[in-house]
DNA sequence: ATAAAAAACCCCCTTTAGGGGATAGCAGTG
DNA sequence: CACTGCTATCCCCTAAAGGGGGTTTTTTAT
């Protein structure tokens, strides 16, 4: 038998998600937290073998959560369970440790595969997110730590100059990686460029 | 009896849901959808009193929906029931004729409550929707019409002359209009201008 | 009735962004 | 070893945005 501990704040889900998993036969849920500081106070009592997790907790992003978990506990196999369907999300939710990956609009029979998948240490991955991640290299928006921040800058009003005192970089530098974001995320200008940014979920 | 459909792409939540109202005594659920093109064949055949609405639909955006059903079948209450919590969603849900609002983070016995509120014909706000509205009328962003229109093209790259040939208005105008937005949304640049925007989800 | 707003328009001037290049070190990979 | 990707730098020039004013008409709400 499977224990599987369940962290998201829609208290709707959790309940129909544990009696969708109690009556399973597969597994058993040893505990629920609405916000990621509960989780922390009774993870090391529950002891799961398998965590859902979802990224939007009202305390804390799913993604840092994860990574804190893997850290703490290497041996809980991560399971998210959220409603974004970006590359970027699932990408950085799996780099963080997650072993699998389900949208909210996944079947209940999807739920039930994906625990015991990741429970025998396997990787799973939800249909829709499959596909997701198996379209070409070059669908797929990725960018560097330093483009990142560029991006979060650019996104936060400070102009080129601006940015260049706060990283101690030349403004051409600035300018540069500004072009070649306007380039790789294929926008216009800064306000197409911040729009795609959101969109994909990049900052 | 209070006879209730659900429209929600989440699977695992409308299970769940359904059970809450079938064991509350005071409702049923007499049907289910996945998506506004099924809700929209079945509507007619259920005759809900209360309809339980999402709005991240996969083919329609649930604001659309809303006003759709409202046209076609005013004696439905409409509860919208979604994830977000941003003023604008909620207004313009209000406008479209729901007449009740509650985000899916909500107690179960909020969903309860809500449903026995609209089926008497009130309006029922969730607790925390309930706080966001009492807010302060100053800390509410709320465009008119054109000043949406104009978000939504900067958003998407034109500049102002462009923006100008294609409403046919003067550039001076579409300037102003910029200058006024960047005002009333606080923002520096039009780079903090989109991201406001899609935060508050103004676009 | 009258006071807000929304909607539309105009001018001047400065700053910032964008389009077009080009160079170069340094890390990791086949 | 060549190649690719990331990092960082510089120049020229044009286009667009932003800051500071200002006016008028129409619509809408009290």
């Amino acid at each position: 038998m499977i224990s599987v501990a369940i962290v998201d704040d829609h208290k709707i889900l959790t309940e129909g998600l544990q009696g969708l998993i109690d009556e399973s036969g597969m597994a058993t849920v040893i505990g629920i937290a609405h916000s990621a500081s509960t989780c922390r106070i009774s993870l090391g009592f529950w002891k799961p073998d398998v965590l859902l997790l979802d990224i939007g907790l009202p305390d804390s992003s799913g993604l840092d959560f994860c990574k804190e978990i893997k850290q703490q506990y290497p041996q809980i196999k991560i399971l998210a369970l959220t409603t974004h369907n970006e590359y970027s999300i699932v990408k950085q939710m799996l780099d963080n440790g997650a072993s699998g990956y389900l949208i909210k609009n996944a079947m209940a029979e999807e739920v039930l595969a994906g625990i015991q998948a990741v429970a025998d240490g396997n990787t799973f991955l939800c249909h829709e997110i499959n596909l997701l991640m198996k379209r070409p290299k070059e669908t797929h928006i990725w960018l560097s730590q330093r483009e990142r921040e560029m991006l979060k800058l650019i996104a936060e009003g400070f102009t080129n100059g601006e940015i260049a005192d706060r990283i101690f970089l030349s403004p051409e530098t600035i300018k540069s990686y500004r072009k070649n974001l306007l380039l790789k995320l294929g926008a216009k200008n800064t306000a197409v460029l911040v729009r795609i940014a959101m969109e994909q979920k990049l900052i």
